[in-house]
DNA sequence: AAAATATATTTGTGTAAGCGAATGTGAGGT
DNA sequence: ACCTCACATTCGCTTACACAAATATATTTT
């Protein structure tokens, strides 16, 4: 609440955009909840490091987590700014185009279909389905 | 030369859009070429912090400099990724409802037709007319 | 050639953020 | 109560960058 609500701090935005990992994990939660576990063997990267990552975009208002039992799930959340929510929706957009960004949904989509083949803990909670 | 075509650094495109002063010369820049006196007069800011942001702005690719005599003009130049070009579109797109904005196009359009009320030097070459 | 002008770069300093490694926390299972 | 599991956070270190101040470079003018 200490920041002006009249200036929507579009540089922070681009801050949190500015890293790859963060990018990836932004592809990988649009549009659907994920386990942080999904996401740490999906993008085969540490556990902290995925964890900071997906700490600055909380703090950067762009996800939220979801607590169920041992579980966290991540989702995307609406920007407070409506020009925000436009340019993440034509970021999001553009990441799909990108063969790195397909491959990583990919292996989501098999990891939901086929949990054996990633080291993931037993009964794992699912994502849902990844559309088409 | 030295950089791979193939993964267009999404990343680097946003870090070169996370700060404030290298939006505001984005806006100024987008849609005319804009001599780097007129900028430092209406962002009211020193003229090496100009400088190193529009440094910063030609390394990422987004604007060139065109040296005319003792001016150099700025422009956009379009970024050799179809997706940042996309996107960047959406960025300035955006950029245009912000107030602060507003204000300066606004001072760069009165640069333009009453020079005097701007500390410049005589004969500073004009920016095209800022289109409504 | 020397001076003035317009812009760029360097230098020094502080801060933010990236990383791996280690440690903390909260929920479930035994 | 204890242990384990899934995540989160902290620590120590390194790199990037923002800033002001100073200095360098290129062009025109005298």
């Amino acid at each position: 609440m200490s920041r002006s609500p009249k200036s929507p701090d579009m540089a922070g935005l681009f801050a949190a955009l500015a890293d790859p990992t963060r990018l990836r994990l932004l592809n990988l939660i649009a549009g659907r909840e994920v386990c942080v576990c999904y996401l740490v063997e999906i993008l085969r990267q540490s556990q902290p490091k995925i964890s900071r990552h997906l700490a600055y975009l909380r703090r950067a208002g762009l996800v939220a987590a979801r607590r169920e039992g041992k579980w966290i799930h991540y989702s995307l959340s609406q920007p407070s700014d409506a020009g925000a929510t436009e340019i993440l929706a034509a970021v999001l957009s553009t990441l799909r185009n990108d063969k790195l960004m397909q491959a990583d949904l990919t292996r989501l989509s098999r990891a939901c279909c086929a949990p054996s083949r990633l080291i993931l803990p037993e009964g794992a909670p699912r994502p849902a389905a990844v559309p088409a």
